[in-house]
DNA sequence: TTATATTTGTCAAAATTTGGCAAGTCAAAA
DNA sequence: TTTTGACTTGCCAAATTTTGACAAATATAA
């Protein structure tokens, strides 16, 4: 498992002296689940990323960029043709444009 | 939606001259279902691939990196970030070798 | 110990995915 | 114009996965 995202709002939560408690509630959970999320088991909904960029007073495209790399790497994970498959994802997103 | 992989199973199904209701047994799947998975609108079992690959007398690591593109895609498809995700994931990715 | 913070296990409910069937379209042959 | 064959679409139920909560466990510090 990745979990650049968790490990990101972990410190950022860390940095602004914010419990799990405090943070949980503001995006309708509970405090076990941010855990979780944080420890990368669970997966954040996105539309809760700008709420909880706004909490954390960070910017909602970097934690964007990060849950989105998570997300495409879970799909890679453990694959030998994994950079294979990252050039030609980035091929197609080329010519889709 | 993006199917990179089905066009090109389709296209070398095609090559083949073979009809999809020959095909599909050998998937273990009715011909509706393949019709869906060239199409795009489902999704091949990831275990299928070999015996689709030997079927269409293709390289199974292509089709796999194309699956594997695919699925990505899923991932940042409309997804004004993507391009960062990406770099992100690949920055990831070196790092985690 | 007690208190507070975080983590883990487990479960049921919700949501998504899956695969098949029946019926549909379409084009070419009869 | 009917029939035939290839493919497609819509829809359903079953299977699988994901989700979120709660209770209990662990950890750390006072």
């Amino acid at each position: 498992m990745s979990n650049h995202f968790g490990n990101k709002i972990r410190q950022l939560r860390e940095a602004n002296q914010l419990l799990l408690r405090q943070v949980a509630p503001i995006l309708d959970m509970d405090t076990p689940l941010l855990s979780k999320i944080e420890r990368g088991d669970r997966v954040l909904k996105k539309e809760a990323i700008p709420a909880l960029a706004k909490i954390l007073k960070t910017d909602e495209k970097e934690l964007t960029t990060l849950w989105l790399a998570d997300q495409m790497y879970n799909v890679i994970e453990g694959e030998p043709l994994a950079d294979n498959a990252i050039r030609e994802l980035t091929k197609n997103i080329k010519k889709s444009k």
